[in-house]
DNA sequence: CGAGGGTTTGAATTAGATCAACTCTCGTGG
DNA sequence: CCACGAGAGTTGATCTAATTCAAACCCTCG
């Protein structure tokens, strides 16, 4: 994990200034510190980035840091010996990370895309939560959301076919996006392989570029290139998606 | 669901009892707050049976409360709209419940045994929060071991085999009950039908069934009856559910 | 132009599901 | 006291969705 940043000086004028004009704040945890209390944060916070395919949280290491990104994605997974691997989920701008109780990580992060984010020692990072309830209601409300989605990938998981699956992987990558895509015609990047697909949704590649092709056959999904999918018929995907 | 017991008038000398004389307290996040301040917490609770086969969560229903298990156990899942189930959990005494960011349950909850638990309006638990800080605390903790848990079940769903399923149930239903099973020959207790436990592991209860009796005729495990499975080779077993 | 990774497609295989008995337990009532 | 019946659990036979094995295909990049 390369450091490209150091922290301003605590206190400082300008140590404030990386949060203020961070891209990443209104996404973040972060937005919930005023902005005369952001230079607080700055001071703690380590800016570093990781290039694509670097690790940069590893399962069963000693859990002393919290991130944020704020650019970029990664995939989140665990490992078994045998090398069996499951993605836990994809994190984008704004995601926080590192929540573990337990003085280990549970799980690995490795970038997918470039990816910048601030870090936080453990000991920093629970002076801030006291000093800044707002932070720790804000980071309360992630947890649940995050966990109302695992619930959810647990019946995808248990419950779905592999056609569900994917749908419901389409579905859920064109909805959130608060982006652009009116109801038009979403295209949707899909920044992650094949391989990272299927380790997210249980399947093997094989299955997943089966699916996608009948898909395609049927008319529901247009395959532009690997990494690009649009989608033609959202809500007949809804549909599909929900069984 | 059948309220049993209202809350004791606020402040009156007697409404800090329920909570510090309740069994449960050191198992929940209640013990967050100190004994000179339960009567707050009392007041605020409305205390509930429930009996097995009852669903006091519904999904989709307005999440208007938060719940806390004193006694007894109960199961969370999701619904399809044909009738397929994933359990994404088992809940005892001292768990929390209903950490909903939207306006809706994402699950539902029915108990498998006689359940006792105290209800907590939203705005009322909000403020409960804002009051005692140690207690948001301890539910981000909360959250944050679920979160763990759910990604290792995640795992379970999404790369395991059938046996190694079931190992891993099995693994974890002897491991955390910090009861006096010191290693020796662990019995553990199954509240929950075979039926509960394929939707469970996302397998039919055949499954389940059939892969029991080989752990069994492998001599890892014994089953006195249904209910009951006794732990002979926990090493192995925990090996197994590992892969 | 050719090599190598990622992806797609095809054929064979299999773990687990489905369909179908059968058994066990337990509560009810004659 | 025992026959009966219902529901949960087990076991067996068959089937199938998804995996595995195998072979192209298609980019991108040196």
């Amino acid at each position: 994990m390369a450091v490209f940043s150091r922290p301003p000086t605590p206190g400082s004028p300008l140590a404030q200034e990386p949060c203020l004009s961070c891209g990443a704040r209104a996404d973040s945890v972060c937005n919930a510190i005023e902005d005369a209390d952001l230079g607080r944060l700055a001071a703690f916070a380590v800016v570093s980035e990781v290039q694509p395919g670097q690790t940069f949280i590893e399962e069963g290491d000693p859990a002393d840091s919290f991130f944020n990104l704020t650019a970029g994605s990664a995939k989140l997974y665990k490992l078994m010996t045998d090398g069996r691997r499951q993605i836990t989920g994809f994190v984008g701008r704004g995601h926080f990370l590192g929540l573990a109780v337990s003085a280990t990580y549970a799980f690995s992060a490795e970038a997918i895309e470039p990816v910048r984010l601030c870090r936080f020692s453990r000991v920093r990072m629970f002076r801030l939560l006291g000093e800044f309830p707002a932070l720790e209601r804000r980071l309360l409300e992630r947890a649940a959301t995050e966990l109302v989605a695992a619930q959810e990938q647990m019946l995808l998981l248990g419950r779905k076919t592999a056609r569900e699956r994917v749908a419901s992987f389409l579905d859920v990558l064109c909805r959130p996006g608060a982006g652009p895509c009116g109801r038009a015609a979403p295209v949707v990047a899909l920044p992650m392989s094949r391989s990272d697909i299927a380790d997210y949704l249980g399947l093997t590649i094989e299955t997943v570029s089966r699916t996608l092709s009948r898909l395609r056959s049927e008319g529901l999904i247009e395959i532009p290139s690997p990494t690009t999918i649009r989608i033609c018929d959202p809500a007949r995907l809804a549909a599909l998606a929900s069984g």
